[in-house]
DNA sequence: CTGGTTATATCCAATATGGATATACCTTGG
DNA sequence: CCAAGGTATATCCATATTGGATATAACCAG
């Protein structure tokens, strides 16, 4: 497999951070959540993931230093970078047409 | 990751079946046309994959007896099992709520 | 203050990957 | 006729990725 290096782990956690800056843990929850139970990271693939994303200059961590609310110090949170961004919407294209096909194959409506 | 066990390359071949049956090397160009040549499966992938997924019950081997055209000795053809359709029915299905989400997201129009 | 959940991190054995190598058939053109 | 390039399958290896276990500790409800 080629494609720009993405592995599907890697792609849930794009998809999570996409969707709102999390911590990750959160981003766990997220992929669980929105699979429908179905994609589970544990917590090798999820912070080696991360972690992997970050050398790769994909995502990024930021001081969540919002006064407000009292934070779980342990948290570390993430966003995209501009990059993260590009490669996110380069795989839900490719995504969609891996959809598309699925559709015309007759295999989902 | 859980899922029901499909990596990528595993739901790449399922998804070229069920776009009608081919042997091998015959995914292998699907899999690179379909996705715009962004995904290629190298012959190792390729191979070990479809092992695999005959062995776990997914796509199953069939003689193309077509005594019309002039088959290549060499190819070997296989299908979609019903438990393969299925595999790939959900994981199609999965892939449709991540696409949603990306949209949700904003990452695609 | 105690148990269960939240949160991050690292290790390991098992699995999956790409790419190289090997073999051989088939088709086309000189 | 035969040489070359593409077609087709198969296997090996070094590397990468995975799930699950283990560890540590902060947070919160009762």
């Amino acid at each position: 497999m080629v494609s720009i290096m993405l592995t599907a782990a890697g792609f849930h956690v794009l998809l999570a951070l996409a969707s709102g800056r999390k911590h990750g843990y959160a981003v766990m929850r997220f992929v669980e959540e929105i699979s429908g139970g179905a994609v589970r990271l544990g917590p090798g693939t999820l912070y080696r993931t991360i972690n992997r994303l970050v050398a790769d200059g994909l995502v990024e961590e930021f001081d969540a230093g919002d006064p407000a609310a009292p934070h779980d110090a342990r948290r570390r949170y993430y966003k995209l970078t501009p990059q993260g961004e590009r490669a996110a919407r380069d795989e839900a294209e490719l995504m969609t047409r891996l959809v598309t096909a699925a559709k015309e194959a007759g295999l989902i409506t």
